[in-house]
DNA sequence: CTGAAAGCGCTTACAG
DNA sequence: CTGAAAGCGCTTACAG
């Protein structure tokens, strides 16, 4: 079935190509009389406009970038990228825009992913899990893209001078949080707390385990008792095993992701510990299961879908040529369920 | 910065746009003497043709279209889709291709998204979780999309006649998963054995409930020993709790997926059930979760990333205009682990 | 308020 | 093997 064209509308309707167009766009007035001349042309001939001879003629794609470069196994646990981009396109498919989207498993994709999305396909990206010295920034300049940031903590402590201009940062912090729920496991009476962090190389996991070290020196406890996790359930059974086999065994694990956290609540009740009784635990993300485990996981909402429409806008704006440097969103809330208790008496 | 054109790499080469073109496609041969010449004034230009004038040209987007259309909650612990999705990125990555994703909340939104799609932004789409009678093959036609759908059973129990054709199927089935999950458990010493299902309006999630049911009766056991999920946690504990209320209690229960396994696995633990000892259960889906929790849990593989990749190949072979009406892919794979064991001693 | 025309940056018959 | 030209289907100054 071929295509109808705005030609084909126009002569229907006996206007010029100009004036469907702008009856369209709305950029210029057109008269009462053939407005619905048009329109009517349009419907008849199931007439929608072609979105590559828009972006041609615009330079504008209406389309965003998205690359995902994690490996699958964490991608399909963590509840983050699923709410984010329902988030994100709430807003794009108010603006009739869409979410080109590539997962990637090793840098050199990445960079191909970015290189096939500057070819005119997308009018701007959002970087995710920045690191620290991020090599994306440099690239999008190269690139010639427009892009924003997602980012724990502001720009001057992720990015070289040189990275720092022309990108927005969407900022969306971890670090209170964190302090909150030490500062709740320190109430209930806890005082050995561990940390399973998450990848030392993203900032925002980095973010937690700094945050998580601050709070413990605030109450005056070791603020070392902090092991590196993956985001992994493998790595939140295996560094949760570590954990329970010092002497004395920590009271309460503080873990990085709510994965983690569930591989490592299920280890130790397998040693027959039970929840809070024995052990406390939070996990962090809010994920579906945390709040329908027995008992509940305690656990941190990171608002992911606001965070994603927040990006949108901001990217559009960039887009547009007049992004603010920095936006500020929301910050994580403690969600408090049953997996937290007091220490074990003796303790 | 400006776009470098076809245009000023052809006159620094000094050659027509033509060959340039025809240099970089290899659609007509170029002499050994220009082609260096049109790559080395290309490279020194950073160009790369755009996308958009190319779609204009070509009538093709190099774009796929998919849109999940279910709640944000199922989609993030839903391990089916990240994989799936890794899975047809890595075809299309080969292909110089994209993938356009929609998660849309409503029908409605469906639609408007696919409408979106049709607008020459994608060159097909695939469609996955399919319903019986699904509105969306006759959509397909009405848009002018090439599709494939992804489907657990052949388009004959799926499809009125009308909609039947034009759209092959991806055929991924699953109930032999689910009798040998069966088998597992009789073989085990299992005869009150219930299976907590998806929603139903689902054909995936009918065919699992279906097999279920086949395969119980095989063995001369209660087939109706089913209720009702909805791929949630909440409906995952919420039914385990009903079973385990019975009397005499189901001593297995297979799931639909993974969550609810999951749920439902911490439910009977909180009920000071020992899994597999007092009951057994099995999940769907394989999530990374499954494998490391203590005890692990039983599921099935569906391989989700090589169903994502053979889908997208037999699209590129319906947008080319010569896709079989059905492509087979392998079956999906149980994964024992030990959350299954014997009954309890005095059943 | 409307029309005629140029232009976006490619690809692809058509000649030679 | 290569060039000149038309065309893909829109948008947008430029005139009127």
């Amino acid at each position: 079935m071929q295509r109808t064209t705005l030609s084909q509308v126009a002569a229907q309707a006996g206007v010029s190509k100009g004036t469907v167009s702008l009856a369209y766009s709305g950029k210029r007035p057109v008269s009462d009389e053939t407005r619905p001349r048009i329109f009517d042309a349009a419907e008849e001939l199931g007439w929608t406009a072609s979105e590559s001879a828009r972006a041609l003629a615009t330079s504008r794609t209406a389309t965003i970038g998205l690359v995902i470069a994690r490996r699958p196994e964490v991608i399909s646990t963590d509840p983050f990228f699923p709410r984010f981009i329902a988030g994100c396109e709430a807003v794009l498919a108010e603006a009739g825009m869409g979410l080109l989207l590539s997962v990637v498993a090793t840098a050199e994709d990445e960079t191909a992913a970015y290189t096939r999305y500057a070819a005119g396909r997308v009018d701007g990206v959002i970087l995710l899990d920045v690191e620290r010295d991020d090599r994306r920034p440099r690239l999008m300049r190269e690139l010639g893209l427009t892009a924003v940031m997602l980012a724990p903590a502001r720009p001057e402590r992720l990015l070289a001078e040189d990275d720092r201009d022309g990108i927005p940062v969407v900022l969306a912090e971890n670090a209170t949080a964190i302090s909150e729920l030490v500062d709740l496991l320190v109430r209930a009476g806890h005082r050995r707390i561990a940390h399973v962090s998450g990848p030392m190389q993203y900032v925002h996991a980095a973010e937690r385990s700094e945050a998580f070290a601050r709070a413990m020196t605030e109450h005056e406890l070791d603020p070392d008792l902090i092991v590196d996790g993956d985001f992994t359930a493998a790595s939140g059974r295996a560094r949760t095993a570590e954990l329970l086999d010092r002497t004395p065994r920590p009271t309460a694990i503080v873990y990085a992701n709510d994965v983690m956290a569930i591989a490592g609540l299920s280890h130790a009740r397998s040693r027959s510990l039970r929840i809070p009784e024995d052990l406390s635990l939070t996990g962090f993300d809010d994920s579906d299961l945390s709040a329908h485990l027995s008992p509940g996981l305690t656990s941190v909402s990171t608002r992911a879908a606001a965070v994603g429409a927040v990006a949108v806008r901001t990217l559009l704006e960039a887009v547009a040529g007049n992004a603010p440097p920095m936006v500020r969103v929301d910050g994580p809330s403690v969600i408090s369920r049953e997996s937290i208790g007091p220490p074990p008496q003796h303790d």
